[in-house]
DNA sequence: AATGCGTGGCT
DNA sequence: TAGCCAAGCAT
């Protein structure tokens, strides 16, 4: 194993201060001109010292010990658990991570077995075109970089599944490099305490990168302690729907605070779920992760009751397919979509996991 | 730029 | 209970 630049999170536990009361007349309106930096705010530049160390202060000691923070795991396992985190909480990515990285602690080790393995293992926890893309990123990662996590921003970037959030977060907490990371906690805590809105534009901004980037302390170790901390506040504090700002180490200076809690400007629109195409594509796939065979068309357009056969291993996710009683077309364009996006494959006249 | 893409815990 | 929401990405 080669030595690996690697910050320490969470091992600071000096330089914590009760921060002044600060205010930036910084917005995230991409419209307007490129925000002035905190610094250039006359008496600012301590007000961003002292936000670095509130937060990063208050993240030495109350950040969860989460295993792809120790500064033993590898680069791998760091890629693995950001790409598992996409859209997913923690609590149900960890058991999932520390099988994957048991059954394949290195890229090669996955490159070596089928796409569908990766799909398999991915279990449930959603979107599992998310599992398709890592093995195919660990193929990459074999045949383009001698099986070694690439370590610049452009290079993770090219790798599928891995867009501009993953990229730079891997740079950051795999290899210790000063990178802009901007997810949605980072988002929404500019938003509130900076912007002084309740929640972050609908689709990130120009001006939230900069703004997040003229936030970003200098050097690499404390930027990267800073990443990780202020995605920790929103992960655990300045939450979306109720934030517990009584325990929020930077309370004193937070412009939606200040502001009297102004509600949202707009309303998020949740995604539909009954009936959609996804939900029958997941209860298609959740018969797929439990075949040990092809499973027939029949299985899936008739009922188990009507086959004369009693399904294989199958029969509770095969009996929720058929409970949702999807129409016909909609059942055949999400095993067309599945077979298009790679999760599914035919082979001997029905359908499995990419083999 | 707006959509499609899973899942399950929480309120 | 029916939404809301969780360390996004690809098209």
């Amino acid at each position: 194993m080669p030595p690996r630049r690697r910050a320490a999170i969470g091992l600071v536990t000096s330089g914590f201060r009760p921060s002044k009361r600060i205010h930036y007349s910084v917005g995230i309106d991409t419209k307007t001109p490129a925000p002035a930096p905190p610094a250039a705010v006359p008496g600012a530049a301590d007000g961003l010292q002292q936000l670095h160390d509130s937060i990063t202060g208050w993240f030495a000691e109350t950040a969860r010990d989460l295993p792809w923070r120790d500064p033993s795991c590898s680069p791998w396992g760091v890629l693995v658990s950001e790409i598992m985190l996409q859209q997913t909480p923690v609590v149900r990515v960890l058991p999932v991570w520390h099988e994957w990285l048991e059954r394949w602690p290195t890229p090669a080790g996955l490159a070596g077995e089928p796409a569908g393995e990766a799909v398999r293992a991915w279990g449930r926890l959603g979107y599992p075109r998310r599992a398709l893309r890592l093995h195919a990123a660990a193929a990459a990662i074999v045949s383009e970089h001698a099986g070694k996590v690439p370590d610049t921003y452009p290079e993770l970037l090219a790798l599928p599944g891995v867009g501009s959030y993953t990229a730079a977060a891997v740079a950051a907490f795999a290899y210790g490099r000063r990178e802009t990371v901007v997810d949605t906690n980072i988002r929404r805590v500019q938003a509130r305490l900076v912007a002084g809105s309740a929640l972050p534009a609908p689709a990130l901004t120009a001006a939230e990168m900069r703004l997040a980037a003229s936030l970003l302390p200098d050097d690499d170790a404390t930027s990267v302690r800073w990443n990780a901390a202020v995605m920790e506040l929103g992960a655990l504090v300045c939450t979306a729907r109720v934030p517990k700002c009584p325990a929020c180490p930077v309370k004193d200076s937070c412009a939606w605070l200040a502001a009297g809690e102004p509600p949202p400007s707009y309303v998020p629109k949740g995604q539909a779920w009954h009936g959609t195409d996804r939900q029958v594509r997941g209860a298609v796939v959740a018969v797929l992760r439990l075949a040990e065979a092809p499973v027939p068309a029949e299985m899936f357009h008739h009922a188990p009751a009507d086959l004369g056969f009693a399904p294989e291993g199958i029969g509770v996710p095969l009996a929720a397919l058929h409970r949702l009683n999807p129409p016909p077309e909609q059942l055949e364009r999400s095993l067309a979509g599945l077979l298009a996006d790679g999760l599914a494959e035919l082979h001997d006249g029905g359908y499995r996991l990419p083999a």
